[in-house]
DNA sequence: CACTATTGACTACAGGCGTAATCGGTGAGA
DNA sequence: TCTCACCGATTACGCCTGTAGTCAATAGTG
């Protein structure tokens, strides 16, 4: 269904799933302000995502108004089983290991993830 | 440093962090044959891995043997990083907890990840 | 020595991506 | 009504990627 995302895509998806719907302008004026895109990269953005069914456009006057058609959290599982996938065989534990090894998590992190498996435990 | 590597050029990396030094017809074959790829193509790909510096050739005869140069460690976790920021800003826990509502982990797999952590606590 | 198979280098080429300029229509103000 | 600002649509364009074909050198074979 949904074809892939690409990354710059992917920002604008990321204001539009924070609040929608949106016009143009509005999201452009949300895109984080290091990328810097004039109006005209957004739109372009905007039309490709349409092509790609991930957002709609509802008319409003004289302009459109955008919606995110897919799920943030659809996509965000997608996107981090992609990778587990490509890099661990699909193995959660390999990843956190990996993660943990090298950086350095608080011990509230590993309390918060160990709270999460515990409510996991069937 | 070491640009990015592309999804296909993994491949080839795979093949060579598993066995190295290996000849460009060794990589080919052992590449999964799900991709099936012309010999051509993975030829391609050693040049741009080599171009991005991320392995090297050492001659052989009137062949190369090729050899890692970056550490599949590092790569992996740096991508899983990349991840973990675009999605997730930066933290663990809500990857853990989006992929883990998601799929059904086993038991086995809780405990491996909760034995992880126990080891990390300070 | 002539011929062929192999090898790396170079070239190709379509499609996606990042980034944007330009065009054509139209509503709002002068 | 004339002009201008704004909007979406179209076009542009260079780079990366996936996938491979072609070329030139050379080593092995008959």
């Amino acid at each position: 269904m949904a074809e892939r995302i690409s990354e710059a895509e992917h920002a604008v998806m990321e204001v539009l799933w924070d609040e929608s719907p949106l016009t143009a302008q509005e999201v452009a004026e949300r895109i984080p302000s290091d990328r810097d895109w004039s109006a005209n990269t957004v739109k372009t953005l905007l039309g490709r995502l349409l092509a790609k069914n991930a957002i709609a456009h509802e008319e409003d006057g004289r302009r459109y108004r955008y919606r995110p058609l897919i799920a943030r959290d659809g996509y965000v599982v997608g996107e981090s089983r992609r990778l587990m996938d490509r890099l661990f065989g699909g193995r959660l534990a390999p990843l956190v290991a990996h993660l943990a090894e090298r950086d350095e998590f608080s011990d509230d992190d590993i309390a918060e993830i160990e709270a999460l498996l515990k409510g996991l435990k069937s």
